[in-house]
DNA sequence: TTAGCCTTGAGA
DNA sequence: TCTCAAGGCTAA
C-alpha cells in the first residue's frame, strides 16, 4: 500500500486533473466520487492493464492483463479496485472479443457476396484463374471471416482446384488451438533420444512414446496425449466446441496451454503446477474432457471450415436446425471430437475405439461411447468429477475449479469418428456449424457474476493474415491470452493438403514475402513456393484425392519464417506520441522530414537512409494519413507534370506505372523477376542500404524490401505470365498510383479546384522508421487482398472510387448521417439506469464492472454500426477495439456532450442547423479518428497486409474526410480552416482517454453524461 | 543478373 | 484505334 501511494505521489500532476474531473462529478453522483476515492485508495497490486503500461514494463499488453487475471482468478483476495481492475478489463476485453466473434458469425449475407462475387469472375477464366485466383485465395484465408470462408468453401465446392488450395491455405495458415493439440503430444522441447518428461511434475517415461503416435490407430492404445490446460480458468470465460464438442478455444482470457503430462498427472486431471509463473502451487482436479484420437490433419481443416453435426451434445433439434448456415457438408468431415466422459469411460471409449482400423471412417462403437454418459452430457467440469447433465447442448457449461483445469485429449490420429452414430446421424442432416459455448465457471464464486454467459461464437482462430504460416502467430492471442505450447510438437506435421490439392496448392495462393532476420542475417521468405512453370489446367475439375508429400522446404521456410515472426513480435512499432500523428493527420506537413514531404510529393525519390528522421516523426509517417497529406499538401506538387519521372526507387528516369507505383525499366524488371522466381536476398549490412540508380544493384535485398514499402504490388506480377491487356480491377485497386490518372493529373493539375482534391498520381509510401528498416522484422509484405467482401468492396470501389473526386453534399449528408445512426444508440454515452445503479447495495466493484461491462458492449456495438465494418478486417476492428476503447469512448462521450451536455447549448438555441454541425462534427472526427487507428494497428501488425488492408483503410479514411470537408464547405464556407482545426483537437481527447483510464476514471464521462440528463 | 527494348492485349 | 502496363527477349 506505501508503495503504490508513493506510485501515486509521483503522479502529482495526474492527481490535480483527477481533482479537476472530481470536482466535476462531485455535485452530480456523490457515490461515485466516493468509488473513485476508493479507487484511488486502494489501488495497490495491480498495475494498469492498459496496453501503454504494459508496454512501459517491456511486456505485452496480455502478459499483463494475464497476470492480472491470474492474480485474480487465482484466489487471492483482491480488493474491490483491483477486483474491478481485473475483471472490467478482462471482460471488457473479453466482451469485445466475443462479440466480435458474434459479429463475425452473424455475417451470413457476405457469403452470398462471396458467392456472386465468385460467380461474376469465374466468367473470366483468366482473371479467376490466373490473376484473381489469388485474391480469392487470400480471402478465404483470413482469420476473423472463417464462418464466412466457411460458407464461401462449401458453395463453392465445385471449384475444387480454388477451394483445396485455399484449404491448404487456411489450414497452414490459421491459428488454431486445437490444430496444434490435434498435431499431437510430441514434446519438441525434449532433444532427441531423451524421454519426454512431464510438463507438470517432471516425471519422465510414463509419457507414450511420440514416435508412435501416428501408427495408434490400430494398437487402441492412444500412444500419446497433448492436454489442454487451462490455467488460472477465468471465471466467466467461455470455451467454445461444436457439438461434437470438438475444441474451439475460448472466449475469454483464459491462458491455454498445450502439456503433455505424465499419466498420473492425466489420470488425475491435475497439474502439479511446476509451472505456474507466479510461483503459486496449483493442483486442481478436475473431471478431464478426453478428445478422441484426432482425425487426418486434412479433416481437421475441413472441419474447422465446416463442422460437422453434433453427435451427442445436441439434444435440441431445433437449435440444430436452426442455424443460418445450412450447407452441404463433406463428407469426408472428421473433426475432433472433445468429449466429456469420465476417466473410466475414457478408458473404455478409447479401446472400443481400438476396433477401427481405419482412421478415416467413424467409429459407431466409439460415438456411442461418447453419448453414453446421460443424457447427452456435454463436456463437464464439476470440480469433483461428477458430470452435470445439461439438458440443452447450448450452450454447454463447464464448472471447473479454478485454478487449474485440464481438458484431456487423446491424440492419436483418427480411429474414431462420429458420423454414424444414431445420434450425429439424426444431426447429420442438420446445420454444420452449430457451436457449443462452454462456460467455465469459477467455483469459488457463489453468487451469480457480474458477467453473463456470453452468445459464443468461435474465436477468430487464426486473427492474423494469411501470411503467418503457423497457428501460432506472435501477435494471435486467443482473446486476449497468447497461446503457449509448452509441450507437444509445433509446427506439429507438414500441413497436408486436401486431397487433389497437390501441385495446386503452389502458387494458388498469394504471394507473401517476410522480410526479417534469421541467424543474424537479413534475409527473406517466401510463404508460398514458386509457381511450377507449366502451370496447371485450369479449369481442372478432377482430383486424384493421394496425399501429397510434405514438402520439407516449404516447412522449413515455415519454420523460418515463424522464427522472423516471433523475433518481430518482439520490435512492436512504439506508440509514438499521437500529438504529430494527429497534426500530420491535420495536414502538417512540416512535421515531416525534408526528403519525406519531397517523397510525399515524389519530387524526388528519397533514399533509403532516414538517418536523422526523428522516431517520432518517423513513427508517424509509418501512420500517416496519406489522403489528407496528400490533400493538404502545397499546390506545388502539381508542377510534377514539367518534370520527368523519377523511379520510385532508385531516382533513376522512370518509365511509366510498373506493378503499382512509378519506376525505371531496371526497378520493374528487378520486381519481376524477384517475385516470378521468389528470389530470397540477403542484406550483409543492417538492412538499410541506400538505393540509387548507382547503388541499386549493391543490395538486392534492400531494393526490394524498399519496392515493397513503396507499394509495388506482387499480385502486380501475373502469375499466368500473360503478356498485355489489364490487370483486374482488384489488382488495379491495390495499386498506390493509378494508371492513366498521374497522366491526366498531370495535364489538369493547374485546373483542379481545392474541393476536388487532386488524384496524386506519384505518391510512394513514407519510408520505415529507423527502427523499423534496421530492425529485426523489416518488411512483410503480404499481397493478400484480405477476404472475398474486401475484394468486393474494392471492385466496387474501383468504380466508384470517392477518393477520386469530391463528394456530394447529398452523399455527404447520408454518410454523415450513418455515422450519427451509430451513435444513436441508447445510451451510447451514458450509464444505463444509473439510479438504480447508485442504489443498489451490490459492491461497489461490482457496480463498477457492470458499467464497465456496459460500455464495452456499446463501444462493440457501436463498431459493429459502422458503416464499413465489412470492408475491414475483423483482426483490425478487434484490435483495435481491445487497445483504443477508452479513447473512441471519449470521443463517443465528448460529442454526446457537445450534443446534449449542459454546455451544448450556453447560448440557448433552437438552430438544428447548429446542432447538426456539431454532430457532424463529432461524429466525422471520430470515424477519422477511429479509421487512423486502424491504420496504426495495422502497421502494429507486422503480419501486414500492405497492400490491400492499408489501402483500404486509407480508401476509407479518405472517403469519410472528403464527406466531412464536403460538408464543412457547405456549412462553413466562412471558416476553411474548420477541418483543422477539428482534427487538432483530437489530441486533446487522446489525452483525456489517456488519463481517465490510468487514473481507473474512464467511466466518469458515462456517469456525468447519465447525470446531466436526469 | 540487369535493363533496355519489344510484343501483347484489355480497356478507354 | 490508341494507350499503357503487363511479359519476353537479349546484349552487356
Ligand atoms: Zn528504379
Ligand atoms: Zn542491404
Amino acid at each position: 500500500m506505501e508503495q503504490s501511494d508513493e506510485k501515486f505521489g509521483e503522479r502529482a500532476d495526474n492527481r490535480d486533473r483527477d481533482r479537476r474531473l472530481k470536482s466535476r462529478l462531485r455535485p452530480h453522483a456523490p457515490l461515485v466520487a466516493t468509488l473513485a476515492l476508493l479507487f484511488r485508495r486502494k489501488c495497490a497490486g495491480l498495475r494498469m492493464l492498459n496496453v501503454s503500461s504494459a508496454r512501459e514494463q517491456g511486456g505485452s499488453s496480455c502478459d499483463v492483463r494475464g497476470a492480472a487475471l491470474g492474480k485474480l482468478s487465482a484466489g487471492d483476495k483482491l480488493g474491490p479496485d483491483e477486483a474491478f481492475d481485473a475483471s472490467a478489463h478482462a471482460h471488457q476485453l473479453q466482451t469485445m472479443t466475443s462479440t466480435m466473434g458474434i459479429m463475425t458469425l452473424s455475417r451470413g449475407p457476405c457469403d452470398l457476396d462471396n458467392m456472386s462475387l465468385f460467380q461474376d469472375l469465374k466468367l473470366k477464366r483468366r482473371k479467376v484463374d490466373s490473376r484473381c485466383s489469388s485474391d480469392g485465395i487470400m480471402t478465404l484465408s483470413r482469420g476473423p471471416c472463417d464462418l464466412d470462408n466457411m460458407s464461401l468453401f462449401q458453395d463453392l465446392k465445385l471449384k475444387r482446384r480454388k477451394v483445396d488450395s485455399r484449404c491448404s491455405s487456411d489450414v497452414r495458415t490459421h491459428g488454431r488451438l486445437s490444430d496444434l493439440i490435434a498435431a499431437g503430444g510430441r514434446d519438441r522441447e525434449a532433444p532427441r533420444g531423451e524421454r519426454p518428461r512431464c510438463r507438470s511434475c517432471g516425471r519422465s517415461g510414463s509419457l507414450r512414446a511420440p514416435a508412435a503416435r501416428r501408427r495408434a490407430p490400430r494398437t487402441g492404445k492412444l500412444s500419446s496425449r497433448l492436454f489442454l490446460v487451462i490455467r488460472n480458468p477465468i471465471p466467466g470465460d467461455n470455451y467454445v466446441i461444436n457439438k461434437q464438442r470438438q475444441f474451439y478455444g475460448v472466449i475469454g482470457l483464459s491462458a491455454v496451454f498445450a502439456m503433455a503430462l505424465c499419466d498420473v498427472c492425466a489420470a488425475r486431471g491435475t497439474h502439479h503446477g511446476a509451472h505456474n509463473a507466479s510461483g503459486r502451487r496449483i493442483c486442481a482436479h478436475v473431471e478431464p474432457l478426453s478428445l478422441s484420437p484426432r482425425a487426418p490433419r486434412r479433416h481437421i481443416s475441413r472441419s474447422h471450415l465446416a463442422p460437422a453435426a453434433s453427435t451427442a451434445t445436441c439434444t435440441n433439434p431445433s437449435a440444430a436446425s436452426g442455424s443460418a448456415v445450412s450447407r452441404p457438408r463433406p463428407a469426408p468431415l472428421a473433426p475432433r471430437l472433445l468429449t466429456a466422459i469420465t476417466p473410466h469411460g475414457r478408458e473404455s471409449a478409447a479401446d472400443t475405439s481400438t476396433s477401427s482400423p481405419d482412421p478415416g471412417p467413424p467409429s459407431p462403437r466409439m460415438a456411442e461411447a461418447g453419448c453414453s454418459t446421460p443424457p447427452h452430457p456435454p463436456p463437464v467440469f464439476d470440480g469433483g468429477g461428477s458430470p452435470s447433465p445439461s439438458p440443452a447442448c447450448h450452450p454447454t457449461v463447464i464448472r471447473s475449479a479454478p485454478p487449474y483445469s485440464v481438458i484431456k485429449f487423446e491424440g492419436a490420429p483418427g480411429s474414431v469418428k462420429a458420423e454414424s452414430s444414431p445420434a450425429s446421424s439424426k444431426h447429420d442432416a442438420a446445420p454444420p456449424s452449430q457451436m457449443s459455448s462452454v462456460k467455465l465457471e469459477g467455483t469459488q464464486q457463489e453468487s451469480p457474476q457480474p458477467y453473463r454467459p456470453r452468445t459464443i461464437a468461435p474465436p477468430p482462430p487464426g486473427s492474423h493474415s494469411s501470411l503467418t504460416p503457423g497457428p501460432w502467430p506472435p501477435s494471435a492471442c486467443i482473446n486476449g491470452v497468447k497461446p503457449e505450447l509448452i509441450g507437444g510438437n509445433f509446427p506439429p506435421q507438414p500441413i497436408e493438403p486436401k486431397p487433389g490439392a497437390r501441385g495446386q496448392t503452389q502458387w494458388r495462393g498469394t504471394p507473401a514475402v517476410i522480410m526479417g532476420e534469421s541467424g543474424g542475417v537479413r534475409t527473406m521468405f517466401w510463404t508460398l513456393p514458386a509457381p511450377t512453370p507449366s502451370g496447371e489446367p485450369a479449369a481442372s475439375a478432377s482430383h486424384t484425392p493421394t496425399p501429397p508429400t510434405p514438402d520439407p522446404a516449404t516447412c522449413s521456410e515455415e519454420s523460418a519464417a515463424r522464427l522472423l515472426l516471433n523475433l518481430g513480435g518482439e520490435l512492436r512499432r512504439p506508440r509514438g506520441p499521437p500529438l504529430n500523428m494527429e497534426l500530420l493527420w491535420a495536414g502538417d506537413v512540416s512535421q515531416l522530414p525534408a526528403h519525406q514531404q519531397l517523397h510525399a510529393l515524389n519530387l524526388s525519390a528519397a533514399a533509403g537512409s532516414v538517418a536523422g528522421a526523428s522516431s517520432v516523426a518517423s513513427s508517424s509517417s509509418l501512420t500517416l494519413p496519406r489522403p489528407e497529406l496528400r490533400t493538404y499538401a502545397p499546390e506545388t506538387e502539381r508542377d510534377e507534370d514539367e518534370q520527368p519521372m523519377i523511379c520510385m526507387i532508385c531516382e533513376d528516369k522512370a518509365t511509366g506505372l510498373h506493378y503499382g507505383i512509378i519506376t525505371c525499366e531496371g526497378c520493374k524488371g528487378f520486381f519481376k523477376r524477384t517475385v516470378q522466381n521468389r528470389r530470397v536476398y540477403t542484406c550483409v549490412a543492417d538492412g538499410g542500404c541506400e538505393i540509387t540508380k548507382a547503388q541499386r544493384n549493391r543490395c538486392q535485398y534492400c531494393r526490394f524490401k524498399k519496392c515493397i514499402e513503396q507499394g509495388m504490388v506482387l499480385q502486380a506480377v501475373r502469375e499466368d505470365r500473360m503478356p498485355g491487356g489489364r490487370n483486374s480491377g482488384a489488382v488495379y485497386n491495390l495499386y498506390k498510383v493509378k494508371y492513366k490518372k498521374h497522366k491526366k493529373a498531370n495535364k489538369a493539375a493547374t485546373t483542379t479546384s481545392r474541393a476536388s482534391p487532386p488524384e496524386k498520381p506519384k505518391e510512394p509510401l513514407p519510408p520505415l522508421p529507423p527502427h523499423l528498416v534496421n530492425g529485426t522484422i523489416l518488411k512483410t509484405a503480404l499481397t493478400n487482398p484480405s477476404e472475398v467482401v474486401h475484394l468486393r468492396a474494392r471492385l466496387e470501389s474501383a468504380v466508384s472510387s470517392s477518393r477520386d473526386r469530391a463528394v456530394p453534399l447529398e452523399r455527404a449528408l447520408h454518410m454523415i448521417r450513418a455515422l450519427i445512426d451509430c451513435d444513436a444508440m441508447e445510451d451510447i454515452a451514458t450509464v444505463r439506469h444509473l439510479p438504480d445503479l447508485l442504489h443498489d447495495t451490490s459492491e461497489i466493484g461490482d457496480k463498477l464492472c457492470k458499467i464497465g461491462d456496459s460500455i464495452v458492449h456499446k463501444m462493440v456495438a457501436w463498431t459493429k454500426q459502422l458503416p464499413f465494418i465489412m470492408e475491414i478486417p475483423m483482426e483490425i476492428h478487434s484490435k483495435l477495439l481491445m487497445e483504443k476503447w477508452h479513447e473512441i469512448s471519449v470521443l463517443t462521450t465528448a460529442a454526446y456532450q457537445a450534443m446534449h451536455g449542459k454546455h451544448a447549448h450556453a447560448p440557448p438555441s433552437s438552430d438544428h442547423e447548429q446542432d447538426f454541425m456539431q454532430e457532424v462534427s463529432a461524429s466525422q472526427v471520430k470515424i477519422t479518428y477511429w479509421i487512423d487507428n486502424q491504420n496504426y494497428v495495422f502497421n502494429g501488425m507486422h503480419v501486414q497486409n500492405s497492400s490491400s488492408a492499408q489501402v483500404e483503410l486509407e480508401s476509407i479514411q479518405d472517403r469519410y474526410v472528403q464527406v466531412l470537408r464536403s460538408y464543412l464547405e457547405h456549412a462553413t464556407p466562412h471558416h476553411p480552416g474548420r477541418l483543422q482545426e477539428l482534427f487538432a483537437r483530437i489530441p486533446e481527447i487522446q489525452a483525456a482517454a489517456n488519463l481517465l483510464l490510468e487514473s481507473k476514471m474512464f467511466y466518469v464521462p458515462f456517469v456525468l453524461n447519465s447525470a446531466e440528463i436526469r
